[in-house]
DNA sequence: CCGGATGTTCACCT
DNA sequence: GAGGTGAACATCCG
């Protein structure tokens, strides 16, 4: 389920244990720990710690850990394709998109008690992970606050395309698949065109729409609440316009779009 | 059996 | 360096 709303669900489920003692922090599968090779022992020095912060960079949720005497660990968690965080059990997010109908506990690949509570990344696909002090400054612009002339600046002079551009973590963090989809749907922008073609006028209308849909998406509950999410399928028509929805990889991604209304 | 799935990373080309 | 492609990761689903 993982974009950044879904990601900034999970960090407003863990905020209330701010506070709280970090009591253990253990790995079902050793590959969780990132980046490779990453020893599962680093995380000792973690553990009788506080819990002093939440955060989010993009799809990357950051868990701030202080002992108050200048000792300060960031554990960041990423949830891949599958990923879901739970507290004592309970997903703040119910509705699974591409998740299976199974919810099996043995899928917990990490498990950290806090206060008490039990807090685990529960990954089917296991495309999830967790790392001590991530490098965030590795991640591009917040897409929730991505304003229009620095969305020009990032498209300026680049030739790939918008849709990868809206995908690639490095330039803007937190759009994933179907946001990227849904936006450049509400923004009447073809996936495939190349960045760097965008008129200013293109480029604020997509940060705007950026904004928008996430904003609205959020209300509604998740990434896969889009209005062109139910035409995601073949011989779909477009729920606008009635145009033929159209199918390619852009990007790496599977993409969608109306071959109508969004030139 | 095969292809595909809300993600990231790496190798290998051009 | 930029950008594209494909594979890998691991698992389930249609």
């Amino acid at each position: 389920m993982p974009e950044l709303i879904e990601v900034e669900q999970y960090r407003a489920a863990l905020d209330p244990l701010c506070g709280q003692t970090v009591e253990s922090i253990t790995f079902s599968d050793r590959q969780f720990v990132r980046p490779r090779g990453t020893p599962v022992e680093v995380f000792g020095q973690v553990v009788g710690n506080e819990l002093v912060a939440t955060s989010r960079r993009g799809k990357l949720l950051l868990v701030h850990i202080s002992n108050g005497l200048g000792d300060a660990f960031v554990v960041g968690m990423r949830f891949g394709m599958t990923g879901r965080l739970l507290i004592d059990g309970v997903s703040p997010i119910e509705n699974l998109e591409y998740a299976s109908a199974r919810n099996d506990p043995a899928w917990d690949r990490a498990v950290f008690v806090i206060g008490g509570k039990r807090v685990s990344i529960r990954d089917q696909r296991r495309l999830g992970s967790v790392e001590l002090d991530p490098d965030i400054e590795a991640l591009g612009v917040e897409a929730t606050l991505v304003a229009a002339d620095q969305l020009e600046a990032l498209c300026s002079g680049r030739t790939k395309a918008i849709k990868a551009l809206l995908l690639d973590q490095q330039l803007l963090a937190g759009l994933g698949n179907l946001l990227a989809d849904e936006t450049l749907w509400q923004a009447e922008i073809a996936p495939h065109r190349s960045a760097g073609a965008l008129s200013p006028d293109e480029c604020k209308t997509l940060a705007h729409e950026i904004q928008t849909t996430v904003k609205r998406l959020s209300t509604r509950g998740g990434s896969h609440t889009g209005d062109s999410f139910p035409a995601r399928r073949a011989g779909a028509l477009c729920p606008r316009c009635t145009g033929q929805m159209e199918h390619r990889t852009v990007g790496g991604r599977s993409t969608w779009w109306c071959a109508a209304h969004q030139r």
